[in-house]
This record gives structure tokens, sequence and C-alpha cells, in this order.
DNA sequence: TATTGTTATACTCTATAACTATA
DNA sequence: TATAGTTATAGAGTATAACAATA
């Protein structure tokens, strides 16, 4: 259960990287006209299609009244719209609207620089392979739920 | 200079990872009194010594009038003081007190759990093997100046 | 009663703008 | 004039608490 000491030293290391990356993520986002948050649940709807406030917010692992404020923002550009559960009353489903599948896709044409423009600067080919093979890893890791239910996507 | 089309998807998934890890980071720091980006002054301060406001905002790659508020509220819990530079009177050097040294170490000893845990968790060891090599990396990428110049660190 | 969504409120994190003091 | 630091202000991101509607 308690990790021993090496991954310590790793662990350590992982977080001080993950901290300096996600602002410079956030920077490179800024000028964008969206935010990361937004990006990030714009690429999710993208990615996995429509989706209740709540399995979105336990996708994103936040709670459903932070994304809430999220949704709203994308809602008012035009990118995301609440339509009515079929089944559910109470349920509201979002999903992209036209305009948000073509920023998506946009976006996604225009390359999606900084971190892989800083990858293919500063890594040798054998770096970015090793980078490319523990990337997944770091993924399982990020899925992992924190005390909670992994949420049923959509239903 | 442009990122081929592999590292697109690797740089894409790396970032959808970043974003959920931090939040995980940023839950895990939640009860222990200090913030996540507090932790991260706190320890750089006890990995590499006492350093000047602009310093020590270079090396995090934040502004010095955003450091100036983590620095202030660490200041408030005791963690850290202000000195006056030796020579130039216009710097000020920010150093841990002794009950912030403490505080890192007891951290420290404390094991600096979650990433490490769900790694020990969810990792086989050939593949913790691998995210050790990779995470040298990450941090390359991390501490790469966006259009900065590095900072010289404390003089 | 439990679940879904919402509104109100507050705190952290970071940025820009404008200022003072020192070099 | 340029650099180091500070104060004021604002917006993003997230949390808790309290509530309404529906199951």
């Amino acid at each position: 259960m308690a990790a021993d000491i090496q991954l310590q030293g790793v662990a350590e290391e992982l977080q001080l990287a993950v901290g300096l990356l996600v602002r410079h993520m956030r920077m490179a986002s800024a000028g964008s006209g969206v935010t990361l948050s937004q990006v990030s649940v714009l690429k999710r709807l993208d990615r996995e299609g429509p989706a209740t406030v709540t399995a979105l917010a336990r996708a994103e692992q936040i709670r459903p009244q932070s994304l809430n404020a999220t949704v709203s923002s994308l809602r008012s550009a035009g990118y995301v719209e609440h339509t009515a559960h079929p089944t559910d009353g109470r349920r509201k489903v979002i999903a992209l609207t036209e305009q948000g599948r073509r920023f998506v896709r946009e976006r996604k044409e225009a390359g999606h620089g900084r971190l892989a423009d800083l990858m293919a600067d500063r890594l040798s080919p054998a770096e970015r392979q090793a980078l490319a093979e523990a990337v997944p890893l770091l993924r399982r890791l990020a899925e992992a739920p924190s005390p909670h239910v992994p949420g049923t996507w959509t239903e």
C-alpha cells in the first residue's frame, strides 16, 4: 500500500513537472478565446459525445457546481447547448453546437501547438519514444477516481 | 519546427493527463493547510535555498506579483521570512523559517502520498520503470522558458 | 428519500496596471 | 532609465452550502 522510497522521488518530480506544465498550458491557451477548462470540456464532448452535467463533472473530476460555471461560459459563447433528457425530466444533456464542433476541428487542424512543439524542440527521437510510452500510464493515473465511483458515461 | 502528426497525439493525451493530475494534486493537498502553489514554493526554497522574489517567480514561471500573493500567505503562516539583500537595497531575500523547514521535512517523512500511492497501486513494475524514465523528460519540457530568459538563481 | 441540476458565496491562482524605492 | 518590489483590481477555477424539481 505505501509506496516505496524510489517511487517517492519519481512522484515528487512528477508533481513538480505537472505544476509547471499546467502553467505552460494555461498560458498557451490564454490568447485563444477559450480557457483550459473550457477546452477540456469541449474536447471531451467531441471525443465522447453528449453527456449530462453530472456525468461530465465526474469525468472531469470536479463538482457539478464547478462544471456548471465552465458550461455556462461555453453556452454564452455558443459552443454548447442544453437539451432535455428523453426519459428523465431532471437531467439535461449537454452537446456541442455546430459552432462548437467547428471550433474543435479547426483547433485540431491548427496543430495543438505548445506541448507538441516543445517535444519536437527539446527531445531526441528516442526520448520522444520514451515519453510516448509513458503518457498512457499518466493518463491511467489521472483517470483513477479519487474516493469516488467512476461515472458511467451519458447514462 | 512544427511537430509531426504522431507528437500531436501524444501532446494531446499528455495535456489531458496533466489537467486531471493537477486536480488530483490540488485535492490531495487540500486538507493539509497549504495549497499547491504554496507547497511548490516551500519545496523549491528547501531544495535551492533562499531567493529573491523575482528569481523565485521566474523559477515558478509566474509573475512576481502573483508570487507575492503566495509568499504573503506563507509569511502569515510563519513558513517564510523576508530579509534584506546584503548589497542591493531593492532586493529582498525570501527564506524558509525554522517552522518552514520543519514543515517540509515532516511532509517528506509522511511520504508524499497521493501520486506515489497511485503509482504503486495501478502500475506494474515495468510500467513504473517506464514512467521513472519519462518523468525527467517531462521536467525538461516543463522547465523550458516560455518566451523568457531562464532566471539565474538567487543572484 | 435520493438524485439532478442550479444559485449564492468564498477562496486560490494568476494576470495587468500603476506605483515606490533603489541602482 | 531600468530593475525590484508592492498594492489594487479582475477573471478563471474550484469548493461548500442551500435550494427546487423530478424520480
